[in-house]
DNA sequence: TATTGCAGCGCAATCCGTTGAATAAGTAGT
DNA sequence: ACTACTTATTCAACGGATTGCGCTGCAATA
């Protein structure tokens, strides 16, 4: 239950609007945290009923109006609250990974071709990691240290998941060959 | 939603209780699917009435009666229907990576603290992985080569994960000194 | 001119998931 | 004798999340 926190978090450093929110939920902390648009704009609704963040109008001409909401002192006791206490280890659950485990119903091929298409997307995913890791690379403030360390995380990731997946390349060459040598 | 399909995969080896599914969530496939046993018994409700699992009722002496739940042909089309079409990549809510990214408002000391717990769960993991990853060393079924690679998908990303600990603590440590040198 | 996309917000229905508890009887340990 | 754990299933309540839909209006493109 910490979509709550993890606005907070990104309220911290400046004032945003939801659909700001959501742009950075697709990117930076979306490394760490997904949300989509309403998920955001229905949690900023509750974290404003509990004046825990406030908002002001900014009319637009031409654009719908937009809010930008901005965090209280409510909001900041909350967050180092949640800081303080330990954060419950993710759960896992990962569609292609079930695929894998009762991969004895597919046949080898099309586990291969649906890995290849999961590891263009991690290759990606790495490139821009590194791309903005590389941006970060003379990390001064505290701040940019963190979102350094996270961005370390998710290319240690990738790169962990591009190895299994060469891994799994071998295994069912090997199986392959084991197979048409009968 | 394929809490489903990870239970029609576990029904394929075996017949099995709502019971024994609960139990090799907690190991083996909660590796990559984590579930309670009150949302396995809630879907095997639903699968039962989509005819998708059948079950015939254990009496048993001295312990609760048992339903032992087999996988019918409904089930296992549907499964090799769900297994054709390509898997979501899998949402990330890491509440632990969040606190990282606000790290700049915690003091470095408590997330040491707390690296070095999700750490202890990180080696705790890895060892489990690898013990039972040597058991499985002389793959031969198709079977256990898809438990195999299971296995070394979770052992990779534990040592990804420790890894990148080892990174933070220099990092924090390098903070540290520069601070302390000022 | 029609379509697509972007910026910006929201509601409603439903589904999924979590928490917490209840029941029931055996077994193992202090 | 008391406590705690294991086997085995189920229910109720709540809150979180997802899906699908709706609105406005500008800018660009085909």
């Amino acid at each position: 239950m910490s979509l709550r926190h993890a606005i907070l978090v990104l309220l911290q450093d400046q004032e945003a609007s939801g659909y700001d929110l959501a742009r950075e939920f697709a990117n930076s902390i979306g490394l760490v945290w997904n949300a989509t648009h309403q998920q955001i704009y229905l949690e900023l609704g509750k974290l404003n009923e509990k004046d825990m963040v406030k908002f002001r109008h900014i009319p637009q001409d031409g654009k719908p109006d937009k809010k930008m909401y901005r965090i209280t002192e409510e909001g900041r006791d909350e967050l180092i609250r949640w800081l303080r206490k330990p954060a419950a280890p993710p759960r896992i659950r990962d569609a292609f990974m079930v695929k894998i485990a009762g991969g004895a119903l597919s046949d080898p091929s099309s586990i291969l071709r649906e890995l290849e298409d999961q590891a263009d997307l991690r290759r990606e995913r790495l490139t821009t990691f590194e791309d903005l890791a590389r941006k970060l690379d003379d990390r001064n403030g505290d701040k940019d240290m963190y979102t350094y360390l996270t961005l370390r995380r998710g290319i240690l990731d990738q790169q962990a998941w591009l190895n299994w997946a060469e891994e799994v390349r071998s295994e069912l060459r090997r199986r392959e060959d084991l197979t048409t040598s009968v």
